[in-house]
DNA sequence: ACCCAGGCTCAGCCGTCGCTGAGCGTTTGC
DNA sequence: GCAAACGCTCAGCGACGGCTGAGCCTGGGT
């Protein structure tokens, strides 16, 4: 169950519009974007969407293609009536329906179902830092020598690259989004893993001895397990 | 049993709402909270608890995942009936339906069965700062040069990091948070050890060892032995 | 059609943790 | 001053949590 996320208290970084028909979604989407510091607002249909964008004037959108009443492409072009700029991050089913994704705007960009909170949250930075020069948000992370480019997809330590699997890259990223803070087996596999994922926590073991393996072979060691708690990643001494 | 506890006379931090049907688990965790300093109400099925949050309105349902009539979940459900948003800390078993948990309703909290009545107040506290960015009860204690911060799951003495096992860091915790308060090893039994544990109090002692070997090895001590009392954790008076 | 990388599960091993019981020192009460 | 109660420490055990290597399955690229 996802627990702490940083941004409480700041200044919300952007605010949001999530649209989505399914209350679950739209709820953990809600919930876990203002625990990451934006301001939400929520629809759940495409004309309470339109409606809501009018009033509010959110920064972006976040859209499910699939709604009851409105195709979420109308709906962007509704949004971005009389040539209004209005950035829009798409949530699209995985299957063969991805093909009307080439409708893309410029700067826009999509997430397919099912996602995971790291992915989202990712996406709707890099569209953001995009669409408005928002250098603010660094997409360089790094702790002692080892350095993450999230723009780039480069992963370094000690001045070597490092190849990642897509898992492993998004595990590393949420380790290092949280360095110094402990995180429960649970929330890393609410956080980086499918929503839908059904599995237990044994892959979160897993994956963590991969990455060890690949990034963490060489002193100081960054990512400490604490027994019954879970997992931080920090440099040592602090 | 509960004694003592903070909070008394100071006007209640929020309103709880706690939903057991078995009758010794809703007064030890009624009791407990009240004395935590919350105001509680209690119900002892879905049927009651939704028509209670009807009429009271609080801010967080503490809420057992198995009640004779309604589903937990269902229970939530219909708690949060038109959008309305409230945060639920869920009350599970601890055998393999652990995976029910996960994935349903972000913001909201789950301890298992059995708990420690430390733990759960702590991911009540912890959910409640997240749902009103009540912001930053400190997560850091400190008493004199011992310092424990919560987040990072970190713990120093004069500077020097100190691993503990979780246990440890547990009733550290609690020692911390009644810093200068007796406490009697029926308490740190109540509140550190989950309620079904048939031990005797000889494992309170134990540990009060191991802590004052990891953490109170050096002057000026601060874990104090009150014969016949209990122990306090204080700095020494000057 | 094949191969390979990536995702995941499983099971065995190992270390640690939690608890108990015994022995010993210290304090208290008589 | 003595005995009983209380508290401290240590050793030992059973159990659990976490790590990792092996293996299966899938999907994508060649």
């Amino acid at each position: 169950m996802a627990e702490q996320e940083p941004g409480a208290g700041r200044s919300p970084e952007a605010r949001l519009l999530v649209v989505d028909d399914e209350p679950n979604i739209r709820e953990l989407l809600s919930a876990s974007l203002r625990y990451s510091g934006f301001e939400v607002i929520a629809a759940s249909d495409g004309h309470e969407a339109v409606a809501l964008a009018e009033r509010v004037r959110p920064d972006l959108v976040v859209l499910d293609v699939m709604l009851p009443d409105l195709d979420g492409f109308a709906v962007a072009k509704r949004l971005r009536a009389g040539g209004r700029r209005m950035p829009v991050v798409f949530l699209t089913a995985r299957d063969g329906t991805d093909d009307k994704v080439h409708g893309l705007g410029v700067g826009d960009d999509y997430v397919t179902k099912p996602f995971s909170l790291e992915e989202v949250v990712a996406r709707i930075r890099a569209v953001l830092r995009r669409t408005r020069g928002d250098l603010e948000l660094p997409s360089r992370l790094q702790v002692a020598d080892l350095v993450l480019d999230e723009e780039a997809h480069h992963v370094e330590r000690a001045g070597q690259p490092v190849r990642l699997s897509p898992t492993e890259f998004k595990l590393l990223h949420y380790f290092m989004s949280n360095a110094g803070r402990v995180v429960s087996k649970a929330q890393i596999l609410d956080h980086v893993w499918n929503y839908d994922f059904g599995g237990d926590a044994g892959v979160v073991e897993s994956y963590v001895s991969y990455l060890r393996r690949k990034i963490d072979n060489v002193e100081p060691r960054l990512i400490h397990t604490l027994r019954g708690v879970g997992y931080v990643l920090r440099a040592p001494r602090h």
